[in-house]
RNA sequence: GCGAGAGUGGCGGAACUGGCAGACGCGCGAGACUUAGGAUCUCGUGGGCAACCGUGGGGGUUCAAGUCCCCCCUCUCGCACCA
């Protein structure tokens, strides 16, 4: 586990510092037997014999597996175990399973590594600075957990110019000014998630806006399509859900309001145009462009000192004052376009300038946060739905009431009676018609500001010459960052590279004019929105992905990541995906057909494992305490894979158990194969459990539900450790159905069987329905639909002949009552009504 | 507050489209083999002496509800002045 030589990782560098993305891939080889893939959504044929048919591909990704640290184990372990485990199934027969594992260089915790470690480690790094290396391998379950050796050390040189080029020709990458967040005491720019409750998250420094150079990616153009598109995947509820809440998409209309005094116009974005003849007062974030034209002369003082009071505090702060609603009048007024209303025009910091317009029409008396708004400042409340009461609180529940107060003075146009879905499109329309407004979609979803000011990230391949941004030329790609030891912040708000002169100053290739490189560098999750089509491809160095294999291996058909990804990682792909799907360069809209998380590890006290809890459970003590198979196979049986999970050690004494009792079951003490092992004829009832287990724990593991699977084949180990004689026909495909999930065990029994060559290498076993179900059935019998007895009878039994013997066994149940009905379930039970 | 998911023995968890609740494992109990056993094997193990009662609580549909419908409670995760 912590040999790192195992991904080409510098000498002194521990797996435990490295972030792996692994990706696995299968791929149909020669048709082999599966009853179904649930989700892949294809019925397989049985014995399908035709290579490469589309229908058999399987492309699984299990990435962005989490850092493996020594406090977190369980939750990359899980992951760990599932991928090989699936691969080893599939690739037992119809599948060629081709897996990639790389430390993607470029994530954050990297740098806290390199920069508390020891940075000279990556300068001897074969994976060099700058080059984003990904090591693909093929999986051969040889070493502890799960997949080492055979490696295809497949340098992939993670060149994003070739796709950030691709983003811009779509003109999605816009270079431009935006506001980064910066505590001054560091000096240096903090990403939005890198603030906690206002203040740096390292340190605790106050932090401070200032406008910054950055690079800016209009994921916005797509938010209609990345909404619109999860109805193509199979994702989590909660995780589909977060992605919508996150794209925030609203339909409403955008409504000018003339000022009243002056010239020029508020334009504001509401979703419900039916409350327009309820607004009594309107406001401005403080920002807004337009509060030094309309404020007053004599309410300049006030405004000023609001709008400075905002200014100091961060988006967070804002919402920290959640309670008390806070503003100030401007003095100015505009015009309600429906009713010629003089509206009062106030700033309040309740109303952000980063959605909508910046500006809302105030309905206090059907939306709660202008209803406090106007009750902390007695403005006039003005009821337009019925159905509450508007000086009590805010009424907003529109499904009932309908429109009151809404017509205009002189009568022509009236939304009053209508339902508010009613009065929406008609409103909309008419505002249209009257050139005050149009109907408009607004989003949640910001552009994504993609630059950061680190030094360890991908750098651009940007030049500047007079001022000028400048791509490099394709043959000087990949740009690498510079060898340093020096990853201070430069102290102006540009990265560390700022400090870096004989990298940063350079000649433009084209014009040979003097040059400066650009100095900011890619946000961590500008590799992991592709790289899964380099796994594809690792070893492309003219194009992203060989166009043909992409067809062949995508959509990813299984996608095992953390929840932790659920928005920002899994969005960001998406969307990265879609750009190069309009460009030609992928043949699919969705990156990920199926996604699941997996569910992390929990302490045996069923806390987050921590080391201040000291319930930290290190997968490598276990390893040795119990063995690489127990580990693994206690980690599929504690749970479903989705769900948080306790660790218990008692529990993995447990499955050590049920291996042990697998190994006796075919090893004597000397450790030869057992006696009773023969090759004789199995018994009809050893069959059918034979094959009800190859049923289940084939299913089981199609549909992700080790632990059920497990569970069977503990079943037949109980069964069979009866029997005095175990035949090699039943024992030997058990040994199979095992090996996905003890490889170690199950190879080493495979051997003492006298059997070559390896287990993994043996097709998958077949079950025959036939012999899955039984020749006699147990029939519950109900009374009045309680259980009051059971018949055991052959299956071809009768209705007729149930009935009556039934009715024998529950004979004193039914005595004198009138019977008014039978019921019975084809081979489930027989219920008497009386 | 809004959204999503989940509540089943002492514990982790099973139960396909409504059809024997508690599979399998842990723990616990009894027995066997043993000088011994925290090893192994066998049997038992939801509660209650019983009739019966039992899947977070309360209603309902049904011959039959863990599963379907309505109301409520609790927990987990996410979002949080998004107009």
């Amino acid at each position: 586990m912590n040999d790192p030589s195992f991904v080409g990782l510098p000498e002194g560098t521990s797996i435990s510092n490295v972030q792996l993305n692994s990706s696995i891939m299968y791929g149909a080889k020669v048709g082999h037997y599966f009853n179904s893939i649930p989700w892949l959504g294809v019925e397989l044929e049985a014995f399908v014999t035709a290579p490469h048919r589309p229908a058999q591909r399987l492309t699984l990704n299990a990435p962005g597996i989490g850092t493996i640290q020594q406090d977190e184990p369980g939750a990359t372990n899980r992951i760990v175990v599932v991928s090989p485990l699936i691969m080893v199934r599939y690739q037992a027969g119809a599948f060629e399973p081709y897996a990639g594992v790389g430390p993607g260089v470029f994530f954050l915790h990297q740098e806290q590594f390199t920069a508390s470690g020891s940075p000279s480690n990556y300068s001897q790094s074969n994976t060099g600075y700058g080059l984003n290396t990904q090591v693909g391998l093929r999986y051969r379950l040889t070493g502890h957990v799960s997949m080492f050796g055979e490696w295809h050390k497949a340098t992939l040189v993670v060149d994003h110019r070739r796709v950030l080029g691709l983003l811009g020709e779509q003109g999605t990458a816009v270079l431009t000014l935006a506001f980064e967040i910066a505590p001054a005491a560091l000096g240096t720019v903090l990403a939005n998630e890198e603030i906690v409750d206002g203040k740096s998250e390292v340190g605790g420094f106050d932090v401070i806006r200032k406008p910054m150079r950055q690079w800016v990616l209009k994921i916005t153009a797509y938010a209609d399509r990345l909404l619109e598109d999860l109805t193509l995947v199979d994702w989590p509820p909660s995780t589909l859900e977060m992605q919508k809440n996150w794209i925030g998409r609203s339909i409403g209309a955008e409504v000018d309001f003339v000022l009243a005094d002056q010239n020029g116009a508020i334009r504001v974005f509401t979703t419900r145009p039916d409350t327009l003849f309820g607004a009594t007062y309107m406001v401005l974030a403080p920002e807004h462009p337009l509060v030094d034209v309309i404020t007053r002369v004599e309410q300049k003082e006030p405004v000023a000192a609001y709008r400075a009071a905002a200014a100091k505090k961060s988006d967070l702060q804002r919402q920290e004052l959640e309670k008390e609603k806070t503003g100030v009048f401007t003095g100015g007024y505009a015009i309600n376009p429906v009713n010629q209303e003089r509206l009062p025009i106030w700033i309040a910091d309740y109303v952000l300038m980063s959605y909508g317009t910046g500006a809302i029409m105030a309905v206090p008396a059907h939306d709660v946060r202008d209803w406090a708004f106007a009750h902390q400042y007695a403005l006039p409340i003005r009821e337009v739905i019925s159905g509450g009461n508007v000086q009590e609180a805010a009424f907003t529940d529109t499904d009932r009431g309908k429109v009151v107060n809404s017509s205009t003075g002189d009568g022509t146009f009236s939304l009053n009676g209508l339902t508010s879905s009613e009065a929406i499109p008609k409103i909309t329309d008419w505002l249209a018609k009257q050139g005050q407004g149009t109907r408009a979609v607004n989003y949640k979803l910001r552009d994504w500001l993609f630059a950061r000011q680190r030094y360890w990230g991908e750098p651009f391949p940007i030049v500047w010459v007079d001022g000028e941004a400048r791509p490099l030329p394709e043959e000087q790609l990949p740009l690498a960052l510079p060898e340093s030891n020096n990853f201070k912040p430069s102290g102006t708000g540009e990265s560390p590279l700022a400090n870096l002169d004989q990298w940063l100053v350079t000649t433009d290739p084209t014009t040979n004019k003097p040059a400066r490189r650009e100095t900011n560098t890619m946000p961590q999750w500008a590799g992991s929105c592709w790289y899964y089509l380099r796994f594809i491809d690792p070893k492309s160095a003219t194009q992203l992905v060989d166009p043909e294999k992409e067809r062949y291996w995508m959509p990813v058909d299984l996608y095992i990541g953390g929840s932790e990804h659920a928005v920002l990682h899994l969005l960001y792909a998406r969307f990265w995906h879609k750009v190069l799907f309009d460009i030609g360069v992928v043949s699919t809209p969705e990156p990920f057909r199926k996604l699941v998380h997996q569910g992390i590890v929990l302490g045996e006290d069923n806390q987050k494992m921590s080391k201040s809890r000291g319930n930290v459970v290190n997968p490598d003590d276990m390893i040795d305490q119990f063995g690489a198979d127990a580990v693994r196979l206690y980690e599929m049986f504690m749970g479903p894979l989705e769900a948080m999970k306790p660790w218990s050690t008692r529990g993995v004494e447990g499955v050590t158990r049920f291996l042990e009792r697998v190994w006796r079951l075919m090893v004597d003490e000397q450790g030869r194969l057992s006696h009773a092992v023969v090759s004789a004829q199995p018994s009809l009832d050893h069959q059918r459990l034979l094959h009800q287990t190859i049923k289940k724990v084939t299913e089981d593991i199609e549909a992700l539900r080790f632990n059920t699977a497990i569970s069977q084949m503990m079943i037949f180990t109980n069964e069979m450790t009866k029997a005095q004689q175990r035949p090699r026909s039943v024992i030997e495909p058990f040994v199979l159905l095992l090996s996905p999930f003890a490889p170690h065990v199950a190879e080493e029994l495979w051997d003492l069987l006298g059997h070559q060559p390896s287990v993994s290498q043996q097709p998958w076993p077949i079950f025959d329905p036939a012999m899955t179900v039984s020749e006699r059935m147990t029939i519950p019998v109900q009374v009045n639909g309680r259980l009051r007895a059971k018949i055991d009878v052959p299956v071809g039994t009768s209705r007729d002949e149930i009935e009556r013997l039934a009715r024998a066994e529950a004979a004193e149940w039914i005595q004198g009552k009138e019977s008014k009905k039978v019921i019975y379930v084809e081979k489930k039970l027989l219920n008497f009504v009386v």
